[in-house]
DNA sequence: ATTATCTATAGATCTATAGATAATGC
DNA sequence: ATTATCTATAGATCTATAGATAATGC
């Protein structure tokens, strides 16, 4: 049955490696995976692996650079968007759905996440290097869209919000994404995926400080779900 | 230099084994740990290992088994709190330095920590017998207390937290701590840890729903540290 | 002729067990 | 006498390499 792969050229292969090895190592960790399981999964001899990558760590950090040097989720909006209280709260939305999908949405980088993860539960570097380049792009745009708000006089009096305030926003979608990753449901939130999303933006914004006045004024989930579809073509 | 260890009763020792891998699955995860590792760490032979488990993946087991019956942290004053804006305040406070411990704080159940995310990234199993364990309990306390701070007049009006917003507490620290968990810094707040935490209770807070006027009558950081630090000791 | 790929296997772990030895408690 | 512990090692992987074979492109 393992009919010889069709024959590609060194880079093909390696892209063809690095793709199949990602759910691999995503699934059963760096230590977990086998160059025998990775082999598997990429349709090729464990001989091949190693003409391609030294050593199964190098596979592993290649990934890693891999993952980082992906396109920017919503790079395009967020270099045009102006700042204002509709692009805090916009931004705020596209973010948290970015990193805890809806049920229809793009899984495709559940793999990279879950490498994230691994990440922080050993030396961080990757996990560091691929905030950096993912979700601090995100920061400056909010922290500036936060000023403007307050000039608007759309923030609860007495407010500051500082670039954690702002980093919490990927925060609390990272942990919504992490406890929905296994099969089983872990908790019980007693509310749809849709509305747990909804509740979720509402929640980060009245943190940041928003007037609820102003949040209804500018949140529409409805509206922000086409525009997140349309992105995910975006990518690719 | 590996002197034989003291004789202990075979219970004795099985704890012993437990405490001492603990640490080394929680840095190495289930794969990356070794028994050879295992047992340096325990002071034993890897043969007095499998005398006392039938394989490392039921050590592993047992290991979680462990913790999830663990003390549960608070119990105590989460019996005896009355449903009020205090409460709700307090019990915010106290489960967000839980989970994500100022640098004084006990860092005891950093290695349950690492097991619990590690469980996500896997089958999730032991990830919920600890939530529902350790954190579910607190989240009954709060909707309780919610509902009383409603009545109150604390609640900014059209604001209706359940059980969502509530575990949203326990995910925004979660991801806190997740993220202090490397020796490097991953992600820079631009303000001290001690702060970090308070910035974190007062979003947390208004996120939930209560008026500022609310927090700053019941927020005093400086008092739930005595308290926080009162509490180590309970743990035995 | 060069480059991609495979089969077969060496060498290094890693889990687990068999069998021997030393400490405790009756 | 019983129970805790160790040394030594078998057997199963797992990573990585050596050397052979097949496909491509000049």
């Amino acid at each position: 049955m393992p009919s010889r792969p069709s024959r590609l050229s060194a880079t093909d292969r390696r892209q063809a490696i690095l793709s199949a090895a990602a759910p691999v190592f995503a699934r059963l960790g760096r230590e977990g995976a086998t160059t025998k399981e990775i082999a598997k999964a990429a349709g090729v001899s464990e001989a091949l692996l190693y003409r391609h990558f030294a050593s199964k760590e190098v596979l592993y950090a290649e990934l890693e650079s891999h993952c980082v040097e992906a396109n920017a989720v919503g790079s395009r909006l967020l270099a045009e968007a102006a700042p204002s209280t509709a692009t805090l709260v916009t931004g705020v939305a596209l973010l948290v759905q970015a990193v805890f999908p809806g049920i229809g949405d793009a899984q495709s980088h559940n793999d990279t996440k879950r490498l994230v993860t691994a990440s922080l539960l050993g030396d961080g570097q990757f996990a560091k290097a691929f905030l950096d380049r993912h979700v601090k792009p995100w920061i400056g745009v909010f922290e500036r869209s936060f000023r403007a708000a307050q000039h608007a006089g759309d923030v609860e009096d007495g407010v500051q919000a500082g670039s954690a305030e702002i980093w919490f926003v990927h925060h609390l979608a990272n942990t919504l994404h992490l406890i929905s990753l296994p099969d089983i449901t872990v908790v019980e939130y007693g509310v749809t995926r849709e509305k747990l999303i909804e509740n979720t933006v509402r929640f980060l914004l009245r943190g940041i400080g928003l007037r609820n006045t102003a949040i209804n004024r500018h949140y529409d989930p409805e509206k922000l779900r086409t525009i997140f579809a349309s992105m995910d073509q975006d990518t690719p």
